[in-house]
RNA sequence: CGGGGCGUGGCGCAGUCUGGUGAGCGCACCUGCCUUGGGCGCAGGGGGUCGGCGGUUCAAAUCCGCCCGCCCCGACCA
């Protein structure tokens, strides 16, 4: 391709929407545009490296036995009330109605579609296990969408769906799309950890999620220093406390006044103590009452550990008026000792040694609270979130907090849909069973947004080769050079000839702006043709990630670039 | 949904507080000349209902009201 034809728009500046540096080398490099809030068009070099990832997921999905189809982009409501997620799957779900006045949604995912189609042809375990896929927008209307292609409403997505006879059928299904997904990151050359994850609102009984690990992930994921454990810092389970030693000795339990002291922060700036010796008392109303749970002022509640633990629906922060009812005191000043309420503490709770809690009282706390003299919760569970330096729950070693790019999520689904949808076959036996099922997700543009993140210097992006929407940059300082002209026409009909995707920079333009814009595009090979080295018969092939050019002889230049792009 | 901010030519911004000077600057774009190893130089030129609607005023980009769009923080989330 030329660029004197290539509709490829770059931008010298930075466009003041874009916060991470992926959207901005998007944006820059003439990638993508922004049509509204999360929705993107692909220009012709941004669609050039989607299409890249998306061949990639081909092959390993082919590879594992999947066969693509493709699926409606409209959906009808009937579907999602027959798996009962019209109602459930809240604002996300842009609905809205044709013109019969009939119910539509815009697909978010397509459970139910897959579902549907499968259910009214697959009617023996001789069918089974099946493995469908597709590549898809899907369009979900996020309440913030953000950092472009990593956050968007509208997103392209490769979601793959299995069904299986049984659950040990389901079991294999699971890994091998395990096996698939890390063969597909590896391929696109990306630091990723699969870690353990939430299901959400898809539901099944298990997931792992595919992090690339980028200081600007969204995600926060936990992992092992000493073992292999890894998982999302939303799931991440947490080893039994260590007991400090020697333990301090209990001190009488005392009532300090605090007035106005309501936060950790105000509390152990007033007392002159350390965050981690307070015991915070958050209070709830579920469905099966009020509940309160403790945790360590260092520490942070983890809302589905406790919605877990409790198996409740209903999990809300109790109320000014609640709290007040149900500790006589305001907002603030609520703590464990003669609480009474139904009682669950972090585990981490059980070693504080004369903790500081509040008094059940206006403007007092209560110093030197100690377990169990003081007070007694029903239970003590893993409660919090992981922090840096937690204890692993596997082997004990210390938990590392680091941040991730969700780009592929795996789920073991089990029989929620096709039970609730009636997708059922009949076993050897002749018996009616519901298929199991699992459901796979990669998505297709975030990936190449990761890619850019991992991959990127001051000047611009740095194409991994699998990923690079060109392989090669041709680069004739002058085009007004008979000599330099001729030489890179020539090694463009070349390497295009050995099958090499190339660009050819003929434009005619300063030397200065085809260098940055060949940087900012982030081609990994560049082949620059200027007088100095072409006087002795050679060109500069250039890596892009290289700090140094090498001077090939012109006959030698399609073998050296060859040899760089499989290497 | 709560809090904050922004909207002026394709992009980045100034001007708005304190209403009135020919709507301006840099980049990009067009023409000509010049130049060609890291975003050259000179000259000329095109492009704006100042987000929209309404109001105040002799006069509104500027003040007031409503609406729309976008961004950031939080809550939320495959």
């Amino acid at each position: 391709m030329r660029l004197t034809r290539l509709y490829l728009p770059t931008l010298k500046e930075v466009p003041a929407e874009a916060e991470v540096v992926s959207h901005q080398l998007m944006l820059r490099a003439g990638m993508i545009r922004k049509l509204a809030a999360g929705v993107y068009s692909y220009l012709p070099l941004g669609l050039r490296a989607l299409r890249k990832v998306e061949q990639i997921i081909r092959e390993e999905m082919d590879r594992a036995g999947g066969q693509e189809v493709f699926l409606p982009g409209v959906q009808p409501a009937e579907l999602w009330e027959e798996s009962g997620r019209w109602a459930v799957f809240g604002k996300e779900l842009l609905k809205f109605k044709d013109r019969h006045d009939r119910d539509f949604c815009l697909g978010p995912t397509h459970e139910e579609v897959i579902t549907d189609l499968v259910r009214h042809e697959v009617r023996s375990y001789r069918q089974l296990p099946l493995l469908l896929y597709q590549i898809q927008n899907k369009f979900r209307d996020e309440v913030r969408p953000r950092f472009g292609l990593m956050r968007g409403r509208e997103f392209g997505m490769k979601d793959a769906y299995s069904f299986d006879a049984d659950d040990a059928g389901a079991e294999r299904s699971y890994q091998q799309m395990y096996e698939a997904y890390s063969r597909i990151f590896e391929r696109c050359r990306l630091r990723f950890r699969p870690v353990e994850a939430e299901t959400g609102a898809i539901g099944g009984s298990f997931s792992h999620e595919f992090m690339v690990l980028a200081e600007t992930g969204e995600d926060s994921l936990v992992s092992c220093t000493a073992c292999a454990y890894a998982a999302n810092v939303e799931r991440a389970e947490i080893g039994p406390a260590r007991q400090a030693s020697p333990a301090e000795p209990e001190r009488p339990l005392e009532k300090v006044a605090t007035p106005g002291m309501k936060t950790v922060e105000e509390v152990s700036r007033f007392l002159g103590v350390e965050p981690r010796a307070l015991i915070k008392t958050l209070l709830f109303e579920t469905e099966q009452g009020p509940v309160a749970v403790l945790v360590r002022g260092d520490h942070q509640l983890n809302e589905g550990k406790l919605r877990r633990h409790l198996g409740c629906d209903l999990l809300a922060l109790a109320s000014e008026s609640m709290v007040e009812e149900l500790t006589g005191a305001p907002m603030g000043f609520a703590g464990p000792v003669g609480l009474k309420a139904r009682l669950l503490a972090d585990q981490a709770i059980r070693v504080v040694r004369n903790g500081v809690s509040g008094a059940n009282e206006r403007d007092a706390h209560l110093v030197h609270v100690n377990h169990p003299r003081d007070f007694q919760p029903a239970t003590f569970a893993d409660l919090r979130v992981a922090a840096e330096g937690d204890p692993c729950a596997r082997c004990g070693g210390e938990q590392r907090v680091s941040r991730g790019i969700e780009v592929g999520h795996i789920f073991k689904l089990g029989t929620k849909y096709s039970e609730a949808m009636g997708a059922t076959f009949l076993d050897e036996a002749g018996r009616e069973r519901p298929m199991v099922m699992g459901c796979y997700g990669i998505g297709t543009g975030r990936t190449v947004a990761a890619a850019i993140e991992q991959n990127h210097d001051e000047h611009g992006i740095i194409w991994p080769v699998p990923l690079a929407p060109y392989q090669v940059y041709i680069l004739p300082i002058n085009v007004k050079q008979g000599a330099q002209r001729e030489a890179a026409e020539g090694l463009y009909r070349e390497l295009t000839d050995q099958g090499l995707e190339v660009l050819l920079d003929d434009r005619d333009e300063r030397p200065g702006s085809k260098f940055h814009d060949a940087d900012l595009i982030g081609i990994p090979i560049r082949i620059t043709l200027g007088d100095r080295a072409l006087k002795g018969g050679r060109a500069e092939v250039k890596r892009r990630e290289a700090a140094a050019a090498e001077e090939v002889p012109l006959a030698e230049v399609g073998a050296r670039v060859l040899e760089l792009v499989r290497g």
